[in-house]
DNA sequence: CTCGCAGTTGCGAACCATTGCATTTAGATT
DNA sequence: AATCTAAATGCAATGGTTCGCAACTGCGAG
């Protein structure tokens, strides 16, 4: 069984990116502990093993993932999220008040893209795609007044 | 003619909120240089009347503007940038490549957002909304490997 | 016109993310 | 196993943005 670790090494290897102990073991961090993780929690994961480890090593990494199209990226709210793309991919609605994210098929937005690209010539980048809004379990609030 | 920047004074008055010298002065440099400004630009603008302002001021105030969706907010490719919502309100495209930013309408998200609210109970806030991807002008570069 | 106070500002520090550069290293070659 | 080099790391510095808190002020009430 080809699981997303090993499959997000073969990318690597197969792209001649070198398969360095800093990206197994980010890779490594995300597998054990799936979900959307940010760069903080990653990092502390990694100390563990291996306490040396830069940040900076882990954004480039994480980076590097994002073009390879192996993670994707949710900036909403605060520090950016990261997970392992799933074999059945989807993107994320996340909720600006409670803060949680749900997923949703890449077939809802096939009519909105091929609107972009026939009238516009834009391809849009929906591997990356995610929208802040309200859940169906947060109620009205708003930005009230001050007062 | 109640424009874009009488319209945003007003709106913050019977709000509650504070019709402070700082806010003033960011809403008339947006005014007198409309477009997609980032925050330096605002500031520098801001500075010829007043050098004293705080950039956090600056931060805090479009921030409040986003709320009370006066400006949009776009997020795709270092610094943010902020515009004065037109009444013809409309969303941008980001090219990654050339950063252009284009415009198109609301409408085209319509389908997208229905089915979001009937099948998730989600509602999507889609007064923020930016997507990045590729435009017409860029040709395929893509993520290329090392060598 | 003065008073009072919640809303705001300025300042400094903190935080998240990125970048330049010298050093180290994965992995191919011999 | 030793060598080589482009790629990657670590470190420190930088840039963009946010936050806590004390001081200040817009504006409504007296």
């Amino acid at each position: 069984m080809m699981n997303q670790y090993n499959n997000a090494l073969e990318t690597l290897r197969e792209k001649g990116y070198r398969l360095t102990p800093q990206r197994v073991m980010v890779l490594s961090a995300m597998t054990k502990r799936p979900g959307h993780l940010d760069v903080s929690e990653i990092s502390q994961a990694v100390y563990k093993q291996y306490p040396y480890i830069d940040v900076a090593t882990v954004y480039r990494t994480l980076q590097l993932l994002k073009r390879l199209h192996l993670v994707t990226e949710l900036d909403v709210g605060g520090a950016a999220r990261y997970e392992l793309i799933d074999v059945e991919h989807h993107h994320h609605m996340v909720c600006n008040e409670c803060d949680n994210a749900f997923d949703f098929s890449p077939s809802y937005l096939n009519e909105f893209r091929n609107t972009l690209m026939s009238e516009f010539g834009f391809e849009p980048d929906l591997e990356h795609f995610a929208i802040g809004g309200k859940c169906a379990g947060c109620a009205d609030k708003g930005a009230g007044p001050p007062g």
